[in-house]
DNA sequence: ATTGGGAAAATTTTT
DNA sequence: TTTTCCCAAT
């Protein structure tokens, strides 16, 4: 291998799929196997050595933050930036193309992005005025088909319509794609399918991003729909009749492929080896970031799986801690253990920042908020609402989308009486009744309306006062830079002082986010340059980026803190010292997989990329009770700890809880009673059956030996506390 | 137009 | 249990 700069510190493998020749490549990249570092490397090996030029690249990725993060690692590289090439999300580029080119996608040039809940809204709506039974036919569903259609590049005149269901769902996509069109709004699956129609249609165009595009680069590609493949497909040149023409190379790993459920297809890679001619394929299995312990355990975990494409990570490392394994009484046992763990950990002087807190579902975190908290140990949680979603956030960007497109209903929807001015669902209803039978948007509906003295009165005078609000906010604002607009859009609309006028804490934090968005605005200057093609006028630059790229938000928190998140959006990071929670039978793997088939491999999956993510420590750990939904649950440890090798596991005893816990409490559990109330082989949770009260489920149990009393809960005779030594208990 | 009560639902999430 | 959503009452 030739001696160079850029190969100089990476591995074998590493180095051939950086420096390689060959046309297709798939790169097989275990977790923690320096798999942006190669990306990246390959990148700048293509512009440097290749002396390929950044124009003729195309980089994909699935998260902006991992854009930026290979745009910028790259740029260190070489020392200089790379503008011309193209990197970004499947979104983000998608939109990009539509924008250079939206009178081949017939689209208005002022189209705007619909998010899912603008969506949601529009769908509700659309639903109501079929006079469908919204309990029957919700929302929430009718946005899943419709998204999931999309997905699979399935326009409603695709869909047979044969059974009833199917049929209901087609009618609302079809209208919704009636009332999208028609208002110019885009959302996030057409922004896919559009793009893709674009290029299939479309041949000078396509030709000339084949031609373009040289070196096409997909990342996370166990991630990738059908739609997002046969995008690639097509501006690859690779078809039923032709071979590529182009470079590809697709970087992922089947064993961390999480999202089959919103219609990632693992299956694309597989799919890809045989689509492609010559696909060289590369196994990063050497791992930079865990222990041996850990790997060796999540290898025999993932191990379980079939139809894998194959790959065991080693490391150099030594073996290093055994994976505890913590079996907690309840959900709040369990929180109190992980706080007392972090207390020890950073009075051991690390810090809480490489703490994670891992769990499968979002309502685990309150209880262990609530440890945290009581504990004094500051914490920050992944996945809350983003900045651009709140509410009074997305009032000013519907000002702002109005400013851009009067034909965006569903801007106006929103703020058309916010604050309140006078028109209410009467008067709203006559606007879209009107629109509907004219076949216009809101916007003109409601001019006319006006004109027509349809809508008179007050009625009529307030819209025409929104009308002219709209208009005058136009003309006033258009030469001002960016926050300036917003600034004066908020106040001039009225929305600041709708907000200031509300009280309570959680009012002053609405104005604080709309101040805060103008100074975002403010900042956008500096990085737009990438969005600055033909078509896109600033306006319309931030918007697409509230729309698309609203992620990354709450990365910076300057304080040491740990981190609670879920196992899913875990994915791509790594910390020293790893909790997972609440592994148990029925949350992890998840009550929902485990009904129906072929998700329980997803689970295990997932349980593959929580441990992949520790570094030096695992910790396990489970309840034999927890409270979900008000409802007590009896969970057996999931099946994925014993899946691993016994001798990776450390079984921690069980702490003396009473210490600081009220003795009192010993109803529950007084310190030594776990182990008695194991000697006297009855277990939470377990059926017995009682000559008299019939069958039942171990609910409690107290006190030792002769004196115990244990607690059932029977079938039909309800709860009951009994003394172990009379009740004639027989298990089943 | 706002508030409050009652019913129903309640994985995983990016764009 | 908690949250969310809808309708009804003010």
């Amino acid at each position: 291998m030739t001696q160079h700069l850029l190969l100089a510190q990476l591995n074998d493998k590493q180095q051939q799929a950086v420096a390689a020749h060959e046309r297709h490549m798939l790169v097989l990249a275990g977790a923690g196997s320096g798999k942006t570092r190669v990306l990246v490397h390959r990148i700048a090996w293509l512009l440097q050595e290749q002396r390929v030029s950044p124009h003729s690249i195309m980089a994909v990725t699935f998260t902006n933050k991992a854009a930026a993060e290979m745009r910028g690692r790259i740029e260190q590289i070489l020392g200089n930036s790379v503008r011309a090439m193209w990197i970004g999300t499947f979104h983000g580029l998608t939109h990009r193309l539509l924008r250079a080119h939206f009178m081949d996608a017939k689209l208005p040039q002022n189209f705007q992005i619909l998010d899912s809940d603008d969506q949601q809204r529009l769908l509700k709506r659309i639903i109501k005025n079929k006079n469908l039974d919204e309990k029957r036919w919700p929302a929430k569903q009718a946005q899943w088909f419709i998204n999931a259609k999309k997905d699979e590049g399935l326009r409603p005149h695709h869909l047979d319509g044969f059974d009833f269901n199917e049929r209901t769902f087609k009618e609302i996509y079809e209208e919704y794609q009636i009332a999208c069109d028609r208002a110019g709004l885009v959302d996030f699956a057409e922004l896919l399918l559009r793009a893709h129609e674009l290029l299939r249609d479309n041949a000078i165009v396509r030709e000339h991003y084949q031609r373009r595009f040289r070196h096409i680069l997909v990342d996370e590609f166990q991630d990738t729909n059908s739609i997002q493949y046969a995008w690639i497909k097509l501006l690859s040149g690779v078809s039923n009749s032709a071979e590529a023409t182009n470079y590809v190379t697709i970087v992922g790993d089947d064993d961390q492929s999480i999202y089959g459920w919103r219609g990632a297809k693992v299956e694309n890679i597989q799919q890809f080896l045989r689509d492609y001619p010559n696909v060289l394929t590369i196994r990063l299995e050497q791992n930079y970031r865990s222990s041996n312990n850990i790997l060796q355990a999540a290898n025999q975990v993932i191990a379980n799986n079939n139809d894998r494409l194959g790959k065991e990570l080693w490391t150099e490392d030594g073996s290093g801690d055994a994976i505890d394994l913590y079996a907690a009484f309840n959900e709040m046992d369990e929180a109190r253990y992980v706080a007392g763990q972090i207390e020890q950990w950073h009075e051991q002087g690390h810090a809480l920042q490489d703490v994670a807190i891992l769990y499968r579902s979002n309502a685990q975190s309150r209880v262990i908020e609530e440890a945290l908290l009581h504990a004094r140990i500051p914490y920050r949680i992944y996945g809350g609402l983003r900045f651009f979603d709140r509410q009074e956030v997305k009032d000013a960007l519907a000002y702002l989308r109005l400013l851009a497109s009067r034909n965006d209903d569903a801007a106006l929807e929103r703020v058309i009486n916010t604050p309140t001015r006078g028109i209410g669902d009467r008067t709203l209803a006559i606007i879209r009744d009107g629109a509907r039978a004219r076949g216009t948007t809101m916007w003109d509906a409601a001019k006319q309306l006006v004109q027509e003295k349809i809508l008179s009165g007050r009625a009529g005078n307030s819209v025409q006062a929104f009308l002219d609000l709209i208009d005058r906010l136009e003309d006033d604002v258009s030469d001002f830079p960016l926050g300036r607009q917003v600034d004066t859009i908020i106040k001039s609309s009225g929305l600041m002082a709708m907000y200031q006028a509300e009280k309570g804490e959680k009012a002053e934090t609405r104005v604080e986010n709309l101040k805060e968005l103008v100074n975002a605005c403010d900042n956008f200057h500096a990085f737009d340059e990438q969005n600055n093609d033909e078509n896109m006028t600033p306006l319309n630059s931030f918007l697409a980026h509230a729309a698309l790229e609203s992620g990354d938000e709450q990365a910076e928190e300057h304080q040491d803190a740990v981190q609670l998140m879920t196992l899913h959006s875990a994915k791509g990071l790594e910390f020293p010292l790893v909790f997972m929670v609440g592994v148990e039978e029925g949350l992890f793997p998840s009550q929902q997989s485990l009904d129906e088939s072929g998700r329980l491999a997803e689970e295990r999956r997932l349980m593959y990329v929580g441990m992949t993510r520790a570094m030096q420590k695992l910790v396990i750990s489970y309840a034999e009770q927890r409270r979900i939904y008000g409802q007590e649950f009896f969970h057996k440890v999931s099946r994925f700890v014993g899946e691993m090798p016994p001798e990776t596991l450390h079984h921690v005893r069980l702490q003396s809880r009473t210490q600081h816990h009220s003795p009192a409490l010993g109803r529950f559990h007084s310190g030594a009673s776990h182990e008695t109330f194991e000697q006297t082989g009855y277990e939470l949770g377990q059926r017995v059956r009682h000559p008299k009260f019939g069958e039942g489920t171990v609910l409690n149990y107290e006190g030792v030996g002769a004196q115990s009393r244990i607690q059932i809960n029977f079938d039909g005779v309800g709860s009951k506390w009994l003394m172990t030594a009379y009740a004639r208990l027989e298990r089943c």
